[in-house]
Parts: structure tokens; C-alpha cells; sequence
RNA sequence: UCCCGGGUAGCUCAGUCGGUAGAGCAGGUGGCUGUUAACCACUUUGUCGGGGGUUCGAGUCCCUCCCCGGGAGCCA
């Protein structure tokens, strides 16, 4: 007697041999001579149908009584099916209730709605939308990983607790030890945080990349793959507060590099995930977003466009479309406008390169123009911006400037800029929301249903 | 944060011109059946998101707050 998980069963089982299993109920059908389970344990899309007669001892006094969401565990004979729509199913010998489900269960047979199910985030799990998100999205956690190994990238284990606001790049939640009720103040009568428990104002990372930096003028290549915080009020379906990024971080890079790195990167990630899940990719394609198997398609065959903004803002001004926001060279390209050139003008993922430096962040490499910085940001349907990256400012000289320029403190940047004078290199790297890529593998609308537990502006249950 | 659209039974929704609320599903009871979101009959269930206002009378009209969705901004 083996106790096997339901897709190991449904890919290698052998009927006529004895197993045993464990799981849920997802749905009861029961007549008088005889119940069946289908019996679910979320390691596959499909359940098993267990099988049991009246003969069994607890069948009048359990089995027969069993409702939807029981936990149960079944031991039996793995056969072949004469029912349709299964190859194997289990007669049972004996069926323990393990966990006895109340009536009141919420999850019903038919097709719930994603905001019912948000407030259900203790039972979601147990769909087989979310089923399918969680195994996608452990098998692109997995992908990434392995992406990166193959390359010898180091795995950075970034800080989540930060004294710098480095990059503005959004705004930060505070991480503070002191009494609320009774904060210690100074003289000016702002927040004495010399008194709190790291003696400066401390917040959440909103990014682990200047510690990428760090790590990459020691170990070459490497990447972080980790939580992240914003406290920005952003109510969209595709934000949120807590979310994990991925920042590979490369020494002797540059932009074409990193190009290069990020085209790849998509393009392995994606095509494993679609080898390692067809059962649960199918279900997307049929049951979410019927175009996301053909999408995800073209990023693993074709060639991401590459062009720069100056291009971009040519290839807009020239559309003979009329924009909400226009279109002129200096302005920020809007979600509109990305939308037009991935989805209609060029039909496929492009890489927009060389922004300019007015709209960019202060570590980024300043071109030979000397209006433009090494700035990428890849576009994909849909979702638009997927990955945003550049190659780093590593001149020490025009590094100051462009802090200067951008009006930061230089002193709280002392350590970044010291990097500059022991042993700089050029070095890239990139950012990846990976939720956002969850999203585009899984056709999946809103963000806050490809995390386990989202947190949103007023809303961290579970 | 801004602009739209919503909030009615456990769920998904209908509710006409302002006249005191309904369906399907789920749950319960009974029946039937190697069933597949099973089926058939009967049946329980409501602070109509909260508060205020207009009115003889408000699910319906007005104000306000909260929440959800779509889009935008910010961004990943």
C-alpha cells in the first residue's frame, strides 16, 4: 500500500495495484448503492473519483454524509475507469473522514467570483484557479531560479529593512520600535529616531538593487529574488503593496547586455513553465484568457524589437493617432502609448532603450548625447511595462553630477559613490515584478489573485 | 489620488413610474440514478453596504462615508 500524490497517481499509476490518498472534496455525488469522491490534493488540475459502496462499514453513518470541502483519506484499488471523463479512479476499501466539512461550506460547485473568493483567502487555494496559479507560480519561482544558476549567478539574499531612500523609488512604509503614544522628540520637535532601535529612520526596501551593485563589483553576476514594499495608494489591478522582485545585477555589462540578459531570461522562464505545467496553462487558455497560450508562444519564438525612445516617440508622432496624452520627445511614455507599439505597431515584446535623462533615475548611465541615459524597459501585451533596467552610472564624476542634478544628498549616497573609486566596472541590471509576470503567463486580470495573500491599500487579512 | 460603473438571500443576479423583495444555484427534507457543475419534487433564508435627508410612503430620488470592479496616474 502506497500513499501517492493524485498526479503521480494520474501519470504513473498502475491499475489494479493498492494506493492511498489524501486530499479534499471537491464535489460529493451520492446514490443509494453507491458514492463518489472526487478527491483533490492540489498537486495536479484534475482530482481522482473515489469510488464507495454501500458494503464499506461507515458508509451509512459517514460516507454517505460526506460534503463538499471534507478531508478524507482513502485507501483502495487503483482501477480503470468504466465512467467517462477519468482514466483511473479508486474503489475504496475504506474511507476515513479525516476533517469533516460543515454545511455551510463556501465554496460551492459553479464558478465564483475572484472578489468573493479575495475575502475566502483561507479556502481559495482550494479552487482550481487558484490551484493552478500557485503551482504556475511555484514552477516560475523555480524557472528564475534556475535561469540564473545555470548562468552562475550568486543568489543575494537583499535587505528587507532599509536606512536609504535611495532611488525614490516609491514611497516607503517605516519600520520604527518606538511607542507610537510617545515618540521621543528633539528639539525642533520632530521624531528623535537617534532613540529608535537603529538610532536613524528606518523603512522598507523598495528595492534591493544598490545592494545588487554591491554585490556584483564582488561576485561579478547575481541577482536578488525577494519582497518589496511600496506604501504608494495605488489602486489598479496590477499593484501592490507587498510583491516579490527579481534584480539580476551584472559586472562588465552594458546595455546591450542586459538587453540580451532580459530577452533570455523571458524567454526560458516562459518556456519552462509551459513544459512543466501543460495540464494548468491549458485551463488559463481555456478558462481566463483564451489568446495567453498564443502570447506566451511569441515570446519563446520571436525576437523582441529593440528600438530607442527617439524612435518610439517618432514611430507615435507619425501613427496619426490621437493620443489623451501627447506625444513629444521629453515626455514620459504613458500606457497608451506603450500599448500602440507593442500591441499594434510592432505586434510582439519590444525593448525601449535610451530615455531621457530627465525622466530617469539618477543612477543611470549617461550616453555620449549627453541627453539621454541607458535606460530599458521591456514591453509586453497587456501588461506593458514587465521589466524596467539600465546600466549603471559608474563614473564617479558624472555619478556626483547627476545626484547634484537631481537634488539628493550626496552624503547618504556616500557608500554608492565609493563603490565608484575602489575598482569600479560598467555594470547593468534589471527589475522584474514577478507577480506581473504571473500575470502574463496566466492571463490572470488582477494581480491581488496571482499572490497567496495580497496586501492593497486597505486590506492585509490572512 | 482622479474619472466612470457597481454594492439586493450563503453565492450569481433580476427588481418597471417611489407603494414594504424575487429567480437560479447552495443549504434542508424526500425520491431516483456508475455519477461527472448529476437529476426530480418540496422547502428555510434578507439591517436591499453604513449614516443622514426628501416624501403619506424609499431597494428605487438627493447628500455623505465605506467597500468592490474597470480605466488613469505612480510604478514593478
Amino acid at each position: 500500500m502506497t500513499k501517492e500524490r493524485i498526479k503521480d497517481l494520474l501519470d504513473g499509476g498502475v491499475a489494479d495495484t493498492d494506493v492511498t490518498v489524501e486530499g479534499w472534496l471537491r464535489t460529493v455525488r451520492h446514490s443509494k448503492n453507491v458514492s463518489f469522491l472526487d478527491i483533490s490534493d492540489g498537486s495536479c488540475m484534475s482530482g481522482i473519483q473515489a469510488v464507495a459502496a454501500p458494503e464499506l462499514a461507515n458508509y451509512e453513518a459517514e460516507i454517505h454524509k460526506l460534503t463538499t470541502g471534507s478531508c478524507v483519506r482513502v485507501d483502495g484499488r487503483l482501477v480503470e475507469s468504466p465512467g467517462k471523463g477519468q482514466r483511473f479512479e479508486i474503489q475504496a476499501r475504506r474511507v476515513e473522514v479525516v476533517g469533516h466539512s460543515d454545511e455551510d461550506y463556501p465554496l460551492q460547485k459553479k464558478r465564483h467570483s475572484f472578489e468573493f473568493l479575495r475575502t475566502l483567502g483561507h479556502l481559495r487555494m482550494r479552487t482550481n484557479t487558484f490551484g493552478a496559479v500557485m503551482r504556475v507560480r511555484n514552477a516560475a519561482a523555480r524557472a528564475i531560479h534556475d535561469f540564473f544558476q545555470r548562468r552562475s549567478f550568486i543568489h543575494l539574499h537583499a535587505p528587507i529593512i532599509t536606512l536609504s531612500d535611495c532611488e525614490g523609488a516609491g514611497e516607503m512604509f517605516r519600520v520604527s520600535a518606538l511607542d507610537p503614544d510617545r515618540t521621543p522628540r528633539t528639539e525642533s520637535g520632530g521624531v528623535d529616531y537617534a532613540q529608535d532601535f537603529f538610532g536613524k529612520e528606518a523603512r522598507l526596501t523598495v528595492s534591493g538593487q544598490l545592494e545588487a551593485e554591491i554585490a556584483a563589483l564582488a561576485m561579478t553576476n547575481v541577482y536578488t529574488f525577494g519582497p518589496t514594499f511600496r506604501s504608494e495608494n495605488s489602486n489598479t489591478s496590477r499593484h501592490l503593496a507587498e510583491f516579490w522582485m527579481v534584480e539580476p545585477e551584472m559586472a562588465f555589462c552594458d546595455i546591450q547586455g542586459n538587453m540580451d540578459l532580459a530577452e533570455a531570461f523571458l524567454k526560458d522562464v516562459t518556456r519552462d513553465v509551459l513544459e512543466s505545467c501543460p495540464d494548468d496553462m491549458a485551463f488559463f487558455n481555456e478558462r481566463i484568457d483564451q489568446t495567453v497560450l498564443e502570447t506566451l508562444a511569441h515570446i519563446v519564438e520571436q525576437p523582441f524589437e529593440r528600438m530607442t525612445y527617439t524612435e518610439a516617440v517618432d514611430i507615435l508622432q507619425r501613427s496619426g493617432r490621437s493620443f489623451e496624452y501627447p506625444v513629444s520627445w521629453g515626455v514620459n511614455l504613458q500606457s497608451e502609448h506603450e500599448r500602440y507599439i507593442v500591441e499594434e505597431h510592432v505586434g510582439r515584446p519590444v525593448i525601449v532603450i535610451d530615455y531621457p535623462k530627465e525622466i530617469k533615475a539618477f543612477y543611470m548611465y549617461l550616453n555620449d548625447d549627453e541627453r539621454t541615459v541607458a535606460a530599458m524597459d521591456v514591453l509586453v501585451p497587456k501588461i506593458g511595462e514587465i521589466i524596467g533596467g539600465s546600466q549603471r552610472e559608474h563614473r564617479l564624476t558624472q555619478l556626483r553630477q547627476r545626484i547634484r542634478e537631481c537634488g539628493l544628498p550626496e552624503e547618504e549616497y556616500w557608500w554608492y559613490l565609493e563603490l565608484r573609486r575602489y575598482g569600479s566596472a560598467p555594470h547593468a541590471g534589471f527589475g522584474l515584478g514577478f507577480e506581473r509576470l504571473v500575470q502574463f503567463m496566466t492571463g490572470m486580470g488582477n494581480i491581488r489573485d496571482v499572490i497567496p495573500f495580497p496586501r492593497v491599500p486597505g486590506f492585509a487579512e490572512f
